[in-house]
DNA sequence: TAGGCCATCTGGTCCT
DNA sequence: AGGACCAGATGGCCTA
């Protein structure tokens, strides 16, 4: 499933290939067509190489590594054409790598159009996801909202765990509660998360946008120490001590601050409800539980609609193409 | 104003 | 020689 998940982001990130062509920069262009046109003179063929003389050879040793070539004209001028078009190049593959990025955010659970996970929460939040379908898989079931949740935004700001929480319509205060039932420890009894002591916030998306009035979601997530007690209980856990586990080195994530959002404790049928609304291209077949609200349908949904205004147009993928379909079946059994 | 994020330029390294 | 890739530097924009 997950290797048909990749075919899926596979072809736009083919695609990007053409974004060369369509997406030449003119002024670039024009610059390299003016030096393009610039004739190499025959005086550059035979330079002569500085130092070179038999004069200098005779006084001084010999130094070590290329020889530097004396910068004429023209050689000044070709090398300035060769930085351009280095600059163009790179240019066109940041272009390339963003591309990409943007067609990474399509899939991850939450997407805005608005305002845009930044690159390193795109990567953290593409990165939980694969891991908590994985697991999901390993596990053969479904997992607890609560901890679906937890699972997606681990090493993820506030403000992106914000959105994502938004995204999945959790109740704040159902969560907190349940998180952290003795008060402010916010240790769960299913959970082996450990809770760091500070926290990380992104100054861009702890927007009014992101956190806005009363919609806020302050969650407490938990940092990387612990991943395996969760994504493996059967103890087959991915290796997250190599070195390059970027749990290392994310910010960690204690998300506190003063709840807000929805009164009420939305019954069990509601969190299902509000979970099945991600899944819901995962379990269409459950006529009270699949929800297509994409960007409208939350808000048209009423019910909800008051506790996503930040997130107005945010969303989840449920025209999800066929891979998903793997998970619908999945959820449907 | 500080800090985060981003785009771009640039020089270095590696490979063909 | 030239292209791909990378990382550092820099400046702009935005938000708290």
């Amino acid at each position: 499933m997950l290797s048909r998940l990749f075919s899926e982001v596979l072809p736009d990130v083919q695609r990007l290939a053409h974004w060369v062509n369509d997406n030449e920069n003119e002024d670039c262009k024009s610059k390299e067509e003016g030096h393009e046109a610039c004739h190499l003179g025959e005086d550059e063929l035979d330079e002569p190489l500085e130092g070179s003389s038999r004069a200098e050879s005779e006084m001084e040793p010999k130094k070590r590594g290329p020889k530097k070539r004396k910068m004429t004209a023209a050689r000044v001028e070709r090398s300035k054409l060769r930085r351009m078009k280095a600059n163009t190049r790179e240019r066109i593959r940041m272009h390339d790598l963003n591309s990409a990025l943007d067609n990474l955010r399509k899939v991850v659970p939450c997407y805005s159009k608005t305002q845009k996970l930044s690159k390193i929460e795109t990567l953290r939040l593409a990165k939980n996801y694969i891991l908590t379908l994985g697991e999901i898989l390993r596990n053969g079931k479904r997992p607890d909202v609560v901890t679906y949740v937890q699972m997606l935004c681990k090493g993820l700001s506030q403000p992106t765990t914000n959105l994502v929480a938004g995204c999945l319509q959790l109740n704040t205060r159902n969560f907190l509660t349940e998180q952290c039932p003795d008060g402010p420890r916010f240790h769960m009894p299913s959970s082996p998360f450990s809770v760091h002591p500070y926290s990380y916030r992104c100054p861009r998306l702890s927007s009014p946008h992101y956190q806005s009035g009363t919609s806020a979601v302050n969650l407490r997530t938990h940092s990387y120490s612990g991943y395996e007690s969760v994504y493996a209980p059967g103890g087959t856990s991915p290796d997250y001590s190599s070195p390059d586990y970027e749990g290392q080195h994310s910010p960690p994530v204690c998300l506190n601050g003063g709840l807000s959002g929805r009164q009420q404790e939305p019954s069990e049928s509601d969190r299902n409800y509000h979970y099945s609304m991600h899944y819901s291209g995962l379990a269409s077949s459950r006529p009270s539980h699949s929800l297509h609200f994409g960007s409208s349908g939350a808000r048209s949904g009423g019910a909800h609609s008051e506790n996503v205004p930040p997130f107005h147009d945010a969303h989840l993928h449920h025209d999800r193409p066929p891979p998903y379909e793997d998970l619908n079946a999945f959820f449907n059994n």
